[in-house]
DNA sequence: CCGCATCCTAAGGGATACTG
DNA sequence: CAGTATCCCTTAGGATGCGG
């Protein structure tokens, strides 16, 4: 065993996936996975994100440097979402995470279950 | 390559790691990882945590499963909290996710950096 | 010792309207 | 098209005091 491997909580590593593991961002960063998007694309993609929430978690997600914000000043402007090499090395991580939830989510509702079910009779 | 494999992102993935990978429940985690501890050690050890952000945190967990709380009805009371086999579980994934935010922070720092220098001259 | 209840503040997120 | 700005409401979280 190399348990004693602690897990090193630093601010820093919060901080970082607070931002990168938010609401939004598995969403956003899954579509740009598939392909870069336009803004309107993004909100077609996700309908439940508002566009508040969608600019702000693209900004974000851009100033930790794993989206990038290509403006093409020509017309009406267009402004194109991808996916940084960067970014890309969060899937595996994440991936990782979604295993786990799929794998575990039927004992966890039962825990839940169990715990709701406990207060009354 | 696996890669078609998408990322998919239900209600109840998100919900669940919410729960999961909240503020504090990756320390309490920790902490538990190493020792059941009373709830006042717990305190100590999490200086930072209030004792409202505590309990909401612990009950969080115990309601999914991963942590148990154990009542000894003697005297003043003693609570016990111990870490379930379906939180040990958790350790992997959270340690890749710690992993790779180690190994990219410099670079993520570097992109804020750049970011917020944009701005400006 | 453990934790609930209350109060209060700060931050997040939706809806809407308006600009380059 | 791609935002920014504003208002407003809901929520999370800290502080404090009390009760089992």
């Amino acid at each position: 065993m190399d348990t004693p491997a602690e897990l090193r909580i630093s601010t820093a590593h919060r901080e970082l996936l607070d931002q990168v593991l938010d609401k939004w961002s598995l969403s956003i960063l899954n579509e740009l996975c598939e392909r870069p998007c336009r803004f309107n694309e993004l909100r077609r993609a996700i309908p439940e994100v508002t566009q508040k929430s969608l600019t702000g978690t693209l900004r974000r997600l851009e100033r930790n440097g794993v989206v990038e914000r290509k403006v093409t000043s020509t017309r009406p402007v267009a402004v194109t979402y991808s996916i940084t090499p960067l970014g890309k090395t969060l899937r595996g991580p994440v991936d990782v995470l979604l295993d786990w939830a799929d794998q575990h989510l039927p004992a966890i509702e039962a825990a839940r279950d169990a715990f709701d079910g406990a207060g009354d009779a």
